[in-house]
DNA sequence: ATTAGGATCTTCT
DNA sequence: GAAGATCCTAATG
């Protein structure tokens, strides 16, 4: 029994063939790697957070399938990548099997190769810990957009990919409400690693003013 | 340290 | 048409 041990014995697409809330916290410590032409950018995950399409209303697939969360309702392992706000990128690992849609969203992590290339690709950033601590700033230091929506996370050739570790200890996760939402606001489905530097800081869901209305074109 | 407001466009109703 | 799984900057204590 000397060999090189994964998490379990399955292989990773097995491991994610679950409900999110249930893999989600065992994510935290794996690493994410994209490559470009550019160089590689890898983070250590140190927060996640779980939607489930058939239980949560906060999660994009519980209203049903669309063209936007398509890839959330096939096959596990892969990456469901959308653009929010007008400008982000958010990126989750697709978990359950085909036709049931939940995911976990990437929240933050430590970056763990080509710090050069993640520090140029988020100038704002001043310290190492916030080059990827939050969900789009993760997108931005990996330089993860649109055309990887779909990519196969399990494959080691994929441009973008998973290395899943061994699940950390229970007593080194933490659990909480999950950020920026509305609905479900209470769902413990936030999980980090205590303490980490790099974990985004808490904001409770705020709505957007309106933007001022033109009436005089009555 | 904390708060408030703006940026910007896709998505679904 | 309105809201959104966010981030940044400026202003204030």
């Amino acid at each position: 029994m000397g060999k090189a041990r994964s998490v379990g014995e399955d292989s990773p697409r097995a491991f994610l063939g679950r409900p999110s809330y249930e893999v989600a916290p065992q994510l935290l410590g794996s690493v994410l790697e994209h490559e470009t032409a550019d160089g590689v950018v890898a983070v250590r995950l140190t927060e996640v957070e779980a939607y489930d399409g058939v239980s949560d209303p906060a999660s994009h697939a519980y209203r049903g399938q669309t063209r936007r969360n398509a890839v959330m309702f096939g096959p596990p392992g892969y990456a469901y990548v959308y653009f929010t706000y007008g400008m982000h990128f958010c990126v989750n690992v697709v978990c359950q099997v085909a036709g049931i849609a939940s995911a976990v969203l990437l929240r933050a992590g430590t970056v763990v190769t080509g710090e050069e290339l993640a520090r140029a690709r988020r100038p704002s950033s001043k310290r190492v810990a916030d080059l990827a601590s939050g969900p789009a700033r993760l997108c931005l230091a990996l330089g993860i957009d649109r055309a990887l929506d779909g990519a196969d996370l399990c494959d080691p050739a994929s441009p973008l990919r998973i290395r899943l570790v061994a699940p950390a200890p229970p007593e080194a996760v933490a659990a909480g409400p999950r950020v920026g939402i509305s609905s479900a606001a209470e769902v413990p489905w936030r999980f980090w690693l205590a303490g980490d530097p790099s974990v985004s800081a808490y904001r409770a869901h705020i709505p957007r003013k309106r933007k001022p209305v033109t009436s005089s074109q009555g």
